[in-house]
DNA sequence: GCCCCCAAGATTGCATGCATCTCGGCCTAA
DNA sequence: TTAGGCCGAGATGCATGCAATCTTGGGGGC
């Protein structure tokens, strides 16, 4: 199949590949008058999304342009629906631009990192509290899950997995907290921590993760909302302080 | 002078008000060869700002339109750049759209209300902590200055006054703990708080909140950095209560 | 009288044109 | 050889065109 390709759902100027199918206009007969497209979405919409995965992913490293023209070509579509994804990269943080010289995935400092993870802190440790506060005997059986498997994941060292299921366990703890705009601020640290992980490749502690990701866990579980945002500071500080040392 | 006007910089189409001055365009001589335009910035740049403004100022009031055309007749420039502040403000959340509906200014609802100062707590415990580590007598003069002033705003119960102080301190202690992200954060919170007291009007407390503040400066002055941050806890969250009571 | 349908107007989202800007390579001069 | 400037290719930012969609008010059907 072609590299990507948004849907059409309006506008087919047919500047190129015209020929196109000449009564194929009229829906086959018994359908509905618009079969509605399901949800419609925008081009702009699917490229901020699919972009930002590959930031994300690592398959775009810090530093990489963000060619607007090279984008458009890519997913078939103007520079415009580019442009705005481009725009909306750069208002999260995940690129940054120079006047007349276009975006480049966002190359983190080491002291944006440090203010990154100054702030995760500040929000695991209140994501950690409200998912005290709001524990349901459901988000035990989640969290016991993810902590199995990453327990194994990690006495086996299988990084990939370490990091997916660490990954997951926060999620699930921002989830439960019930609070959108918490969850959002996290989204937008997690991303941009991934981001600078492709420069600083600071790892390691998994089964010291999984431990206190465990006493997370039984805070939680305990229904103990200071004890989990305590646990929560420390796994999160613990991993501040690592960079220090990294550096 | 007319409503507003974003700087030429570039792009003369010269479809109205042609006549362009003739050989205007040589510079007086003995200039450098370009005077570089200082800073040359972009007509969305700045419509994004002025937009944001108008809705943090209140001036535009949440549920009201933006209307892309008559924003760009507005500031006189064409949709493109209009389109790209919107998408930022809806980025930001300080807008909301509905696909092929335009943007609105955000409504914040009580549950969201609710959430974000869920997360201001959090930012604001941990500038308080950071701003304590991070003391200096300069940080002390200057939130003397304004505790000092918000006491008198408060006892003369000038609102505004009080509002503008209190936004003044809480901005002081965010720039003293050096954390870019986290101040940020703190910004984009505070911009949708305001938004959200257009509509439920929950105020009061003006002493309080000076009392609570001095508790903040003190812990800070006196080194404290975990009195700093509970302090700092403390005022956020009297106030997110009194949200649940207000409600 | 009330409701549904529909057409006009306005607006959105995408495509595309265009002037300016930046950057790389090449040429000239020291 | 190296420093410095000129030129062209490509990209950016803004302007504008266009089809599809949404909104709204009025007319016809019940």
């Amino acid at each position: 199949m072609p590299p990507t390709s948004i849907s059409p759902q309006q506008q087919r100027t047919a500047t190129e590949e015209s020929a196109r199918p000449p009564a194929e206009e009229a829906v086959r007969a018994g359908d509905a008058v618009r079969p509605r497209a399901e949800e419609a979405v925008r081009a702009g919409e699917t490229i901020y999304q699919a972009v930002r995965d590959r930031i994300i992913s690592g398959e775009l490293r810090p530093g990489a342009r963000l060619s607007i023209p090279a984008l458009a070509e890519e997913f078939s579509v103007s520079r415009s629906p580019v442009r705005d994804a481009v725009i909306r990269l750069v208002q999260e943080g995940l690129a940054s631009e120079n006047m007349n010289r276009g975006a480049v995935v966002a190359r983190i400092s080491g002291a944006e990192l440090v203010s990154l993870y100054e702030a995760r802190e500040a929000l695991e440790w209140a994501a950690a509290r409200l998912a005290a506060q709001r524990y349901t005997p459901a988000l035990r059986r989640t969290l016991l899950g993810l902590l199995t498997a990453h327990r194994a994941a990690a006495e086996a060292g299988d990084l990939a997995q370490h990091l997916e299921l660490d990954a997951a366990f926060h999620r699930e703890i921002r989830l439960a907290a019930q609070s959108p705009v918490l969850a959002q601020m996290l989204d937008g640290v997690q991303g941009r921590v991934r981001l600078a992980m492709r420069s600083t490749s600071v790892q390691g502690g998994m089964l010291l993760a999984v431990d206190e990701h465990q006493a997370i866990f039984e805070a939680i579980c305990a229904g103990d909302p200071d004890a989990a945002a305590e646990a929560a500071l420390a796994h999160i500080r613990r991993l501040k302080e690592k960079l220090h040392a990294g550096r």
